[in-house]
DNA sequence: CTCCATACTTACCTTTTGGTATGTACTTAC
DNA sequence: GTAAGTACATACCAAAAGGTAAGTATGGAG
């Protein structure tokens, strides 16, 4: 078994010399952790449907997320590069929001997911038993 | 501003029929929670690696899991169609996990984004201030 | 007879995450 | 003059997630 360890490491090898999120030493894993917490996904899936977006605009279409949450995870996007800021010195204040570049690529992968998972969704549920039975 | 999200939310439209992890009420955002939880894309990074994996094998491989977190976690995919668990009546006791069909389609995604976020890595945290300059 | 290995489970405790409520600054609307 | 809208920050508390350590069952190795 330690063989069959160390041939995967060996077939991930290539992937040591830019980023490994297997590997708990790497940012890359910090990465995945922003994009992939709790609202970090939901807020590059709506942002990918337009081009700019105000932050109420968003707080409407991710429902549930609260203003605390949506600020502090617009502000990791943004420190990742992956979500720019404008904002525009007139009051009331006018902000917004949109992906950059390197945002837009990820998002593609999120939404790619999402899409699959809201496509299957049927086919999950059915392999998930505590949704149809549950033990009296 | 309230016709934007209406349009938005038009655009969403035909996503209400199957599943739409924007909505709160709709079960495929805890399926999105499920996969995208601190272990669940990792599990499926890993599985997707090779055939089948060893309960310890996975724990070597995923870097810093406890063998809490990746049972919790292997049962949740499993209880969600994605992972297979297959034991072996013997002992000590052997357990093989692996993949199902709707596991890998959903793994090709995870892994993509993965991809994405290791060849991006430098480039993510140039954009990212915090990993250079601190404020003393 | 004791130790080791496997694949977990459980209890206990700490850390992280998230929600609610409130405050801020300023202007327009009523 | 009072409320509302904008984009947040902050303090406080509850809930969830996660780690550590120990226990379980069983048989083989020493």
């Amino acid at each position: 078994m330690e063989e069959k360890v160390n041939l995967v490491k060996e077939a991930l090898s290539e992937r040591y010399r830019r980023g490994d999120v297997l590997s708990d030493q790497c940012p890359a894993r910090e990465v995945l952790k922003h994009i992939s917490s709790r609202w970090g996904g939901l807020v590059l899936i709506a942002l990918h449907e337009g081009d700019t977006f105000r932050f109420s605009e968003l707080r409407r279409i991710i429902q549930g997320v609260s203003e605390k949450m949506l600020a502090q995870t617009l502000q990791v996007l943004e420190q990742d590069g992956l979500v720019l800021r404008t904002s525009f010195p007139v009051v009331p204040p006018h902000v917004e929001y949109s992906l950059t570049k390197l945002g837009s690529e990820a998002a593609v992968h999120v939404v790619g997911l999402a899409n699959w998972i809201e496509e299957n969704l049927s086919g999950i549920l059915a392999g998930n038993k505590d949704s149809i039975e549950e033990a009296p």
